[in-house]
DNA sequence: AGCACGCCGACT
DNA sequence: GTCGGCGTGCTC
């Protein structure tokens, strides 16, 4: 074997970033043997170019050497990321069934994984860098404000690559000018880097026992693997224990990242390291430019900036010096990516913790049920925040009953009662509604007609604000009515309840006071959220209103008074995931109320009074909560004391997708299944979503290795299921909704 | 996913 | 006579 193969030229093979799940094998180039796993390589692909990645060198190609083509370029002089990565990244493929080239692909911003275009922008970019000290002022004519950092660098005797003159350009501030004057050192930061230029900078606050108990705990795991828990009750001062513990991580030279649900608190945390950390902190998520990215992503590789603090994606980001991963709000279901490469990024945070040989941090006030189990098996310490820093006290919880109850827009009278009497002690109140528009149904009074949208399987929901009827799912809209078009008769009622109806009812009930509705509806212009959460904070506002985006983070010191008007929609979800998010949301909610010295009080409204849900969290909470629901879970063989994976499939005909997941379930039977429990095929929860039918196949087995077993040897032969080509398909492990 | 090829309807 | 619809097939 050995002198046949060894007549082969050299071949890579390549991950290419397109939906299928093999590499591809490729001549080097003239005189190179081997190329660095990792590298990325400009390879031709069919009739295109394609950025791939190299996976490792052989002498063997299952294709004649004839056929295989040579690589156009090899685009990096060492590889870009580290071996260790490179090894997340192949595990992630392995676990979650997803081609390696796109797995590489959604690990690297767009900017290094993009064709020709790109990279011959990339090309212009280095050249003009590789000149560096070559610069004279001629060739910054066309950029003025470059041109007079360039002067400044050159009055000093200093010497400054394009680069940085490019990406100081993007940054620029009328303090940037102080700085030049005194000291030009830590100008080789930019562009994401948020330069701190207030001085002096916040001290550490005073920490109580349990959050010094919980700093030394985790400092001591610096330097190896461990995955800590950090149970904090809102207002406890999590965020101090992390930069207290970041600052440890800091005196030792090392990188941390930190990784949020939302975009929407990215600009708070920010804020806070701002005026502790005198690092370079680096931004990356979804709202920032795609340079900006790039820049965070090379920064934190080359070792620039020290703090990276992002969404989901940045997990990715390499790092110099890794020492820590924190990840807050570790509950939250946005750390799943829902679709394409379907990655849970706190599981993925916990596996590269293992691979870097660094502690992972978790903090939430309202721990995932996995992650509490873990704790149980010990795989996690537990580091419990119970007390409210500032003798904060603990917000008290009221259930109303409001059976048969006269309701005004979903108002119960003893609610307006304490609205009232929260607003006369000139306190404010907050309402919480997870359902924005006026109504989710319009209905014919005489003939019980509804709008519903021909392309999903749902109703309409009313605007009027806008005087239109919207698909939620799909984005369609039409004009408002007000005519039946099924018996021409006028009597079109709205049913049910948004945050647009019941905005409507307290302008009515509260004429005087000042009333914000926070939803998606009333915060699209950019910046319009920040604005309002100015308003409230600023005591310009005496009642909130609004949906989910009020659960997450925001700090409302005035609020002694939170409502859920509605918690009754939770409680009916055939997805077993659907108690633990209303527990957490429940609870996310309460915290936003009495963070002060003020007493906080939490009404929830509820047809169910009575439901042991309910009951539980509430008087004995949320940790008793999760005990009964992770016992429920044990009793029916769910996770986290089983494995799931989910295969969704969908097409224009309903009947093809039909015969897909048939043809899969046929294909498991011939499998040494282990057990793996096969439950559908079932149409999706809502089985038509914009023209589309949806239906899925759900795979269970209490050992997680047997489930990914099964998958190692269905997940190939899907592609040759006949009806592959009609439908479409996605698989999702671990997922978190069902639908 | 792209991007070709390929075979059938309304148009300069 | 051609432009263009999207069904099918391939990418080292």
């Amino acid at each position: 074997m050995a002198n046949s193969t060894s007549k082969n030229p050299p071949i890579v093979k390549v991950a290419i970033p397109v939906p299928l799940n093999r590499l591809f094998d490729y001549l080097t180039l003239e005189g190179i043997d081997q190329i660095p796993p990792g590298t990325r390589v400009l390879v031709p692909f069919g009739k295109t170019k394609k950025v791939g990645f190299v996976i490792n060198n052989t002498n063997n190609s299952e294709l004649k050497i004839e056929r295989l083509k040579p690589i156009i370029a090899i685009l990096d002089e060492s590889p870009l990321i580290s071996e260790k990565d490179f090894q997340l990244l192949q595990w992630a493929s392995r676990y979650y069934h997803y081609p390696l080239g796109e797995v590489f692909s959604a690990a690297f911003p767009a900017s290094l994984r993009k064709g020709k275009k790109a990279i011959l922008a990339e090309e212009k970019h280095y050249k003009l860098s590789a000149k560096g000290e070559c610069l004279n002022p001629d060739q910054l004519k066309r950029s003025p404000r470059q041109k007079h950092v360039f002067e400044l660098f050159q009055s000093k005797n200093k010497s400054v690559s394009a680069t940085t003159l490019n990406l100081w350009d993007k940054n620029w501030r009328p303090a940037v000018k102080a700085l030049l004057d005194k000291e030009l050192i830590s100008l080789e930061s930019h562009a994401t880097t948020v330069i701190n230029f207030s001085t002096p900078r916040e001290s550490p606050l005073p920490a109580n026992a349990q959050q010094i108990y919980a700093i030394n705990q985790i400092s001591a795991e610096l330097g190896h693997f461990s995955v800590s828990l950090l149970e904090g009750i809102t207002g406890s001062g999590k965020t101090e224990v992390y930069m207290q513990v970041i600052q440890r991580v800091l005196d030792l030279g090392l990188q941390v990242i930190v990784l949020l649900p939302e975009i929407t608190l990215t600009p708070q945390l920010q804020e806070r390291f701002k005026q502790r950390f005198s690092v370079a902190l680096s931004l990356s998520h979804s709202k920032l430019t795609e340079s900006q990215r790039h820049s965070a992503w090379l920064e934190m590789q080359q070792g620039r900036s020290c703090i990276l603090l992002g969404t989901r994606s940045a997990l990715f980001t390499p790092l110099k010096n890794p020492g820590l991963i924190i990840l807050d709000e570790e509950h939250d279901s946005s750390f799943k990516q829902q679709e394409g490469f379907r990655f849970s990024a706190r599981d993925l945070a916990i596996v590269r913790g293992k691979l870097l040989n660094i502690p992972v941090l978790l903090g939430t006030a309202t721990p995932s049920l996995e992650s509490l189990y873990n704790v149980e098996k010990k795989r996690y310490q537990l580091l419990q925040l119970s007390e409210r820093a500032g003798n904060a006290i603990k917000p008290k919880f009221l259930l109303f009953d409001i059976r048969n109850k006269k309701l005004q827009d979903g108002l119960s009278e003893p609610l307006i009662a304490q609205i009232k009497k929260t607003l006369a002690k000139k306190e404010q109140v907050l309402l919480f509604l997870n359902r924005r528009g006026f109504a989710p149904v319009l209905i014919c009074h005489s003939c019980a007609w509804v709008a519903r949208c021909h392309r999903c399987d749902t109703s309409l929901v009313i605007h009027y604000d806008e005087k239109k009827l919207r698909c939620h799912h799909c984005g369609y809209q039409q004009h408002l009515i007000n005519q039946c078009p099924s018996c021409n008769s006028g009597e079109l009622k709205p049913l049910g309840l948004g945050t647009e109806r019941v905005e409507k009812s307290l302008l009515e009930l509260f004429p005087e006071q000042n009333i914000i509705r926070l939803d998606r509806d009333s915060t699209q212009r950019k910046g319009s959220l920040e604005d309002h959460l100015d308003k409230i904070n600023q005591g310009k506002v005496d009642i909130i209103l609004g949906t989910q985006m009020l659960a997450k983070g925001h700090h409302f010191p005035n609020v002694t008074l939170v409502a859920i008007l509605d918690v009754d929609s939770g409680l009916f979800s055939i997805d077993f995931h659907a108690t633990e998010k209303l527990a957490q949301l429940i609870i996310q909610v309460a915290g936003r109320a009495g963070r002060a010295e003020k007493p906080g009080k939490v009404i929830l409204q509820t047809r169910q009074p009575d439901h042991p849900l309910l009951t539980v969290l509430l008087k004995e909470g949320y940790n008793k909560f999760a005990k009964t629901a992770l016992a429920e879970r044990q009793l029916a063989s769910l996770p986290p004391f089983s494995f799931q994976a989910l295969l969704r499939v969908y097409a224009t005909n309903p009947a093809d997708p039909q015969k897909f997941l048939i043809s899969v379930c046929n294909i498991v039977q011939t499998i040494n299944n282990l057990g793996t429990l096969v439950l559908g095929p079932v149409t999706a929860p809502m089985a038509k979503r914009a023209g589309n039918h949806h239906f899925q196949l759900l795979l269970q087995n209490a050992k997680r290795k047997n489930l990914q077993s099964l998958l190692d040897q269905l997940i190939p032969q899907l592609y040759t299921i006949k009806e592959a080509k009609k439908i479409r398909w996605s698989l999702d492990v671990d997922p978190v909704d069902l639908y």
